[in-house]
DNA sequence: TTGTAGGCGTTATCAT
DNA sequence: ATGATAACGCCTACAA
């Protein structure tokens, strides 16, 4: 007979029970080796990673979590749909700066697209516990996680949760930011100002929108030319649209995303008229949407990458037990001027 | 005394055993409840229901996957950074097939984007338990996931995989597919016909090059205004200039993405030149990029989200131990006439 | 510094 | 149909 042949035998992974045979040491001892800790004689250590080079050893993650009650991993949860939270470049660059922190930690991370079903399905993953925290970006007013279910997972939210409660976040001051890109639209001159919002039930939105409010009070002018869109391009044309039929002398509009923005553009130009002659156009986060349309945008910057690596920062400080993690973040913005405005 | 104020206990998760005790029955039992054996009789499940809902129990995963050996998760490995793979739309269809499978199921999707590294940090992830299998695309000809540290984990591409071997994966026919991109701009009269390649060591890049190469040879016609570029609208940008550099007469232009299309709108556009009448421009994909960009693109169409749902249904075909999962799997393709060529 | 032993929450194999 | 009782692979007091 030739070695059992026929079945197909697969070769399971090594135990830290085999390193330590192969070692002749103890399974602690290997742990203790495996886990980094110091009080070990360095010989054993070379011993022990000498056979565990030999087995390719990897620990095996359930175990390990199961034993030490933490999964090393964290959760992105996103409460949007995959069409929006890859079409808008401002996702990417936050994710951009977890990772890069998480890159220098040893925490993994998971991703949780979740616009169908959030409650369910997403809280029951955050219950098994699969991960020992979670960042919660794009967050609406309906979904409650922290409270929901009684999950008591520690968390930070990538803007300002709009529910109340002692949550650590990460933000900008979006209300600053709004007023900031509509005065500029002042200060060139324009006497129609209008904006485009994103939707009402994120703090996000409510505030640019507010923002915009007072710049145009402060400067002794209406601040009635505004339509509420989605943060998506396609939203944000139809509610451009819409003003410019409630409008029709509008020359200033604050889009509250420079995603959003390219709809503008697309609407303006089906309109025929002209950015920025007839009507100058700012936006909001200084994404690289805002260089992706017809003309470079003016834009009011906001450090999404930091912004990012801020929250998973936060959170791993958190979960180290960190006493003194700050809860208000806010991180500073900026006009960027470009060619739109 | 009031209640022990001072410690903050962690309100702890509820076990298995404490339903079990609620129920009055064994952790057998409530454990066959839970994964909805057929042999146990109604009143028992009703009584184990009841006590899952008052305590509110979630099954612990890192228990259950370690007891079991599956973990109920798959990886999506993508080894380019997150620049890259938020910025072509064709991740974002692939990745929405995947989910749409996964989300009749009960499997989780984790994402692994993984441009630093690969072959360390990704491997150890993989080799830990933490996924039943994985899917792999945007593969390069280095990593060889398969064979490398002896990975025994059911695997399927996206794109067939550059290294020989009886891999599962979903494709198109690439050169095929760039012959028709190609022949379209023979067919409408082009006589000076060139291309922007992917990278060579993709064979989605080599393939489609091919295709080009084909059908100039089937018209008669000389093939050698290439530029290889690297799948992102900056290179392709480069790639044009360089193309046009060398092809002051070009006349059609097959590029091998669209999201690179828009980047060879933009040199076309640098020159002074126009589309389509100085330059028909034809792409592949039919992504979301083939109408962001100035004008509607003509383009090869693929069919990415069913490919991302076909990967991850094969997947789980294969899991599930279905013997005669097919391990070639070729999706149509198609040319999309709009108003670029 | 190293080893022993018990336990983490489930599943799975036996009996019953 | 239900219930003991081992595993599963690792961590962690505690002991030596």
């Amino acid at each position: 007979m030739q070695g059992g042949g026929g079945i197909k035998t697969r070769p399971t992974a090594p135990t830290l029970e085999e390193v330590a045979r192969e070692a002749n040491v103890s399974r602690a001892t290997v742990s203790r080796v495996v886990n980094g800790s110091p009080k070990v004689s360095p010989d054993v250590v070379t011993a022990v990673n000498a056979a565990i080079a030999k087995l390719n050893y990897v620990p095996n993650r359930a175990a390990r979590s199961l034993a030490s009650r933490t999964s090393g991993a964290i959760a992105l949860i996103v409460p949007e749909d995959t069409t929006m939270f890859f079409g808008d470049p401002y996702f990417a660059a936050i994710v951009q700066g977890i990772t890069r922190r998480l890159d220098e930690s040893e925490f993994l991370l998971n991703l949780l697209v979740a616009s169908t079903d959030p409650s369910h399905k997403t809280l029951r993953y955050l219950r098994s516990g699969v991960v020992d925290g979670a960042l919660v970006i794009s967050h609406h007013e309906g979904d409650d996680l922290q409270r929901e279910a009684g999950l008591a997972l520690p968390l930070v939210f990538g803007g300002r949760p709009s529910q109340a409660g002692d949550h650590i976040f990460v933000d900008v001051d979006n209300v600053e930011g709004g007023a900031t890109g509509t005065s500029h639209l002042v200060d060139i001159g324009r006497r129609r100002i209008g904006t485009v919002s994103g939707p009402l039930d994120m703090p996000a939105g409510v505030d640019r929108l507010e923002g915009y409010r007072r710049a145009m009070d402060a400067a002794g002018m209406p601040s009635d030319a505004y339509e509420v869109a989605d943060f998506t391009a396609a939203g944000a044309m139809e509610a451009t649209r819409r003003l410019l039929d409630r409008f029709p002398d509008l020359d200033g509009l604050f889009v509250a995303s420079d995603l959003m923005a390219t709809g503008a553009f697309a609407a303006i130009a089906e309109r025929g008229r002209s950015v920025p002659d007839d009507i100058a156009v700012v936006g909001f986060d200084d994404s690289p949407a805002a260089l992706s349309g017809p003309m470079p945008l003016t834009t009011v910057h906001q450090p999404s990458e930091q912004m990012g690596f801020e929250m998973a920062d936060l959170l791993l400080r958190h979960l180290a037990g960190d006493p003194d993690v700050p809860h208000r973040n806010i991180m500073p913005t900026h006009l960027v001027k470009r060619a739109s405005a």
